[in-house]
DNA sequence: CAATAAACGAGACGGTACGTCGAGTCTTCCT
DNA sequence: AGGAAGACTCGACGTACCGTCTCGTTTATTG
């Protein structure tokens, strides 16, 4: 057997739940995931997770928002839109890998219906990558890529929708390519400043 | 004890089973539609269901594509590309209807894993609605509304996935509103022709 | 297709049910035999076995009360009480066959829910047999083999309930060998003549 | 054969479960009985029948096994093989009771089609009671009874085997009347001792 | 350094929904 | 007109997973 398994540190024991989850769900996916499956994983048993987590979605979503070795949304800085957003969107913490997209179906029904976990998932997930998203846009109007009275909440959302519309309910694949295309078929055009929209692929 | 027992006609007992779905779903919501449910309501056996569709999900998409009675889309013709998207998406099969979001919602996850489901799903649900969306892009093209060169397969995109995107992940209602400031603040200054573009809320 | 299949004479229609509900009943065993198995089998549909037969009880019950080609319990004459109920039990109309036990096995708990069904199982199954055991019994009594008070309503009874327990509760095979020891044992020392019952085995 | 597993207490569920068992059995009788009726009535989740017995027929045999307040069979002792054999059959743990002849005829169908099932059956439940019916016949023996060469084995089968015949497979009810009149009429006159056979109803 | 309370691994449990199977009923079409 | 074909309702089956619970064990903290 297995030498003398410790109770562990708090946050230590969190950490290797958080991994297990994580294992469990890029190779299974969200839905075919299962908390026994989990806790077999993590050598931990269902009561230990539950004491924890509300539940499979909360638990998901906390693994997901805070497992380390997770890439960090970071603020790139090319001096331009186009590059700071292509580097944003493909770069590790974005959303042309497979994990995100399968997370992101699954959790939705979940999401849809507790409040407390959409809440969640909104505050610890949405937001931080919001934030990088509109200081990027936000850096771009200063420097005068982006009419001053352009609307940034909207504009920002424009990619993380279509990327999500792209990979969870049209089912193909999110690239590189894609990305681009989004940018300079919707965003540069639109940003109101076509003298600098000019650059294509 | 036989209530009316009246003769079925062909294909008469689908859609009775696919008023019943319908029914539960706008009741209850999909997560919380049972098969057991959707039999009683129907006065369907379980087995009569299984023995048409593979399981919940398939049974929910037949039915939200091919049930009487619901909307369809149709290409209205406001002669500005403004006033048909607003007409498009938020008339009766338009997309601020709370229905077309919860249903939305609880189907990814089935999409995702099922290959046959999600290309059934696309090719009765999304791919007519898209074609619609796409078709107000091209006469819009064709008066010189819109660029000629504008990627329109991109441009169509734009608004069902934001649509998609504020009312299941962001868990915020899609209203007229919504649908009018990305029409005003991306789309029209997107499609690259700045003097139909003045057009303000 | 297959060629024309045309009504047939009553009488004859039955017959071929019959042979085909003893051919299930035959290889599938009573529990494991089912009506769409028997239509099948029979060319025939549900709907006309129902007609007829109150279920599968009744079915299997005139199949193996009325089907031709089953053998009928015969009066043997060996001149012998003994041989005589050899004779009767191990013939072909006997217990020794894989048959009735499976039948009479699975038939006991229709048997014991359905009165009707008991009924014509008695009159139809039972009875004949009983009856022929009976005559041999009441002759070997003429002949001065059985004593003239013994209860031949009991004593007829003996083999037909340990061959159907040995049979069925006990699960082992009822061969000649056990027949012959219950007469030897238990039957020719009961009817009181000790002078006749001093053949052994 | 169950694995040393630990529920609440040692056995303490299982008890519960097989007092439901029997309570619903009593109630229905067996082919009546339904599994979801005996989880409601034990408090039980059906997950946890399965998790420890194969079906329906294997929790019966266990249950009427092994539950606790069943009556044993108990070796009574009169003096005389008449006196015990009465005691022995007509006793709490007889024949005469309603219960036994309806589970014995409802598992006989599942009894001859699952072998590890028939074989649990004939250890747990035939073989303790036939050994006391032995004992009884051995103790006769001794006292001189019976004659030396009697073949116990079969003669300690004639009342079980009449009785199951009468029960179930004839419909009748099994009383006292009718076992003394076998033991009477067929097992005393058989003990090839007429000398001690001489007493009458 | 032993005693104790907290956290844990293991996994049985109640509950709910699932998807399957067979009995028996019913309609339609065909001959 | 009567039968074959087979869809249909009903109800039980056996399975899977969720979230709760209990038990015995391990560990860190106290007396």
């Amino acid at each position: 057997m297995t030498p003398a398994q410790r109770p562990r540190v708090e946050g230590d024991r969190e950490e290797e739940i958080f991994a297990a989850t994580v294992r469990v769900l890029a190779e299974v996916g969200y839905d075919r995931l299962t908390m026994d499956q989990v806790a077999a994983e993590a050598r931990a048993s269902k009561a230990t997770l539950y004491r924890r987590w509300d539940g499979k979605a909360a638990l998901v979503v906390d693994a997901v928002t805070r497992a380390k070795g997770l890439p960090d949304p970071t603020v790139p800085d090319t001096g331009a839109l186009r590059g700071d957003l292509v580097g944003l969107f493909c770069g590790p913490a974005g959303v042309t890998e497979r994990l995100p997209m399968s997370v992101l179906g699954g959790l939705l029904t979940a999401l849809h219906t507790d409040e407390d976990l959409s809440a969640a998932w909104r505050e610890r997930f949405l937001a931080p990558r919001m934030a990088v998203s509109h200081e990027v846009f936000r850096r771009a109007q200063e420097r005068g890529e982006v009419s001053p009275d352009a609307d940034l909440e909207v504009l920002g959302t424009v990619l993380p929708s279509m990327c999500a519309f792209h990979g969870t309910v049209l089912g193909r694949h999110v690239d590189e390519e894609f990305v681009a295309r989004v940018i300079d078929e919707v965003l540069l055009p639109a940003i109101r400043r076509p003298d600098t929209a000019t650059s294509d692929t």
